[in-house]
DNA sequence: TCGCTTCGGTAACACTGTTTCTTATGAGAA
DNA sequence: TTCTCATAAGAAACAGTGTTACCGAAGCGA
C-alpha cells in the first residue's frame, strides 16, 4: 500500500514520450524506486540490528508488503545482499575520499589504512556483510568486484604513484601489492570481529603494527 | 541402536571400583565415547560436504539416532561446533609439527607460514568453520582460544626465540607479533576463500608476498 | 516383581528462504 | 462506460533449519 503511494509520486514523467513507451518507462522507474526503497529498508535493518536480522520476511515487513516483492525485484536474497554490498562499497569509497591526500606517500598509505579500520568500526554490519562472510552464500560477481575496486581505487592509485616514483619496487604487479595490503588489514579486522584478538585496543595495536611492517618493507626497497 | 551396541563394548571397566562409582564411571565413559562418535560423524560430514551440510538432523541421521542425543551430549549446535573447532586445532598443530625446524629462523617462519596456507587448502571446511565464520554464532571461548594457542605454539616459540637472539625487536609483545603474522596470513586465505583474490595461483602469490614483506620488516630491525 | 528415574524418539514450535495459488487491480478494447 | 484479460501482489504452503516439550520404554534399586 505504501508502495502504491510512492509509485504515484513520479507520475509527472508520464507527460513525455509515447503512451506505451511512457508506461513502460514509468513502470521501469517505479521498480527502480521500489528497489531503492527496499535496499534502504534492508540497509536500515542491517545497521540497526546486524546482518543476521536481515531476512526476507523482516525486510518485507518493514516495507509493509509481502515477501513476493523482494523476489520480484531481486531474484533471491543474494540479489538483495549484492545491492547492500554495493551500498557498502559506496560508503567505503566515501571514507577513502575523505582522507586528505598527503605528499608523503608513506603517510598517505597509513592514513588510508586507518580509514579502512575506522570503516570496519563504524560500519561493522556492512563490513561483515561485505567481507566477513555473514551471508555464507554470497560470492562477489563482476559488478561487486568492480564496486570493490572502485572503493579501494585510492589505494591502487597510491601504490601505482609510489611505484612510478621509485619509492616502491615495480617488480610486483600493482594489483598484487594492493591485494597484499588489503588482505592483511582485512585479516586483522576479521579476526578481531571473530573474537580472536581480544579487545579493541589490542586489535588496533596489531592492526597498526601490520601497517607499519608492511609499509616499511614496501617503501624500504629503494632506500639503499 | 548402534549407540547401545558401542556402549556395551567398554563394559570391562565395570570390574573395577565400587558398584555405584563404576556405574557412573561407565556412564561417563560411555558418554565420552558417544561424544567422540558424534564428533567423528560431524567431522566426516564437514569434510565431505562442507560446513553448511553440518546440521543437527544430518549428524543424528548419520549416527542413526535422534537429534535429542546431540543436545544431551552438547548443549546446542554451537557446542558441537566447538568440538569440531578443537579437532581442527589438532589438525593444524599436527601440520605445524610436521614442519622440520630450521636453524635459519627466517626460513623457519616462511615454512610455518606455508604450512598454514597448505592447511587452509587441504582442510578448507575445517578452516571455514574455525576462522571463516561459517557458523556465524560461533565465538571462541576459553577452551577454544587455548586450543588455538596450542596450535600456533610453534609460531610463538619461533618469534620468542628470534627476539631472544636479537633477530627480531623485543619492543613489541611476542603475542602481538604472532597475532600480526597470523591475522595477515589469515586475511589472504579468507579473502581468497571469499572469492576476492582470483584463482589459487594469484592468491598464493599474494600470500607469499605477505610473508616476505612481514618477515623482511621483522628481521630487518637489528640488521643496521 | 514393583515402582521409579532417566533417557531417547516423535512430534511440535518458531524460524528461515522460496514457490504456488488465488485474488484483485488496472489497462486496453468494444 | 463497461467488459475482458493480463499482470502483479498477498496469503499460504513447502522444505529446510535449530530447539524443545511430551511421552513411552527400558533399566535400575528395593
Amino acid at each position: 500500500m505504501k508502495v502504491i503511494l510512492i509509485s504515484n509520486e513520479d507520475k509527472p514523467s508520464l507527460s513525455t514520450g509515447r503512451v506505451l513507451k511512457t508506461y513502460q518507462e514509468a513502470r521501469l522507474q517505479n521498480t527502480e524506486n521500489l528497489r531503492k526503497l527496499v535496499v534502504d529498508a534492508a540497509a536500515a535493518i542491517l545497521q540497526e540490528e546486524g546482518p543476521e536480522a536481515v531476512t526476507v520476511r523482516r525486510v518485507s515487513q518493514k516495507m509493509g508488503c509481502s515477501t513476493k516483492i523482494i523476489y520480484s525485484l531481486f531474484v533471491n536474497k543474494e540479489g538483495l545482499a549484492q545491492q547492500l554490498y554495493l551500498e557498502g562499497c559506496k560508503l567505503l569509497a566515501q571514507r577513502f575520499e575523505e582522507v586528505p591526500p598527503s605528499s608523503d606517500l608513506l603517510q598517505h598509505l597509513l592514513d588510508l589504512g586507518e580509514a579502512f579500520w575506522q570503516f570496519g568500526q563504524d560500519y561493522t554490519s556492512y563490513y561483515k556483510l561485505m567481507f566477513g562472510g555473514a551471508f555464507a552464500e554470497f560470492k562477489p560477481d563482476e559488478e561487486s568486484m568492480q564496486g570493490t575496486m572502485t572503493a579501494i581505487r585510492r589505494l591502487l592509485i597510491l601504490i601505482s604513484t609510489a611505484q612510478q616514483q621509485g619509492q616502491i619496487s615495480d617488480k610486483e604487479e600493482t594489483q598484487t601489492i594492493v591485494n597484499t595490503i588489503w588482505a592483511s588489514l582485512h585479516g586483522v579486522i576479521h579476526l578481531y570481529m571473530g573474537g580472536f584478538l581480544g579487545d579493541v585496543e589490542a586489535a588496533h595495536t596489531v592492526y597498526k603494527q601490520t601497517m607499519v611492517l608492511l609499509s616499511r618493507s614496501l617503501f624500504a626497497v629503494s632506500k639503499p
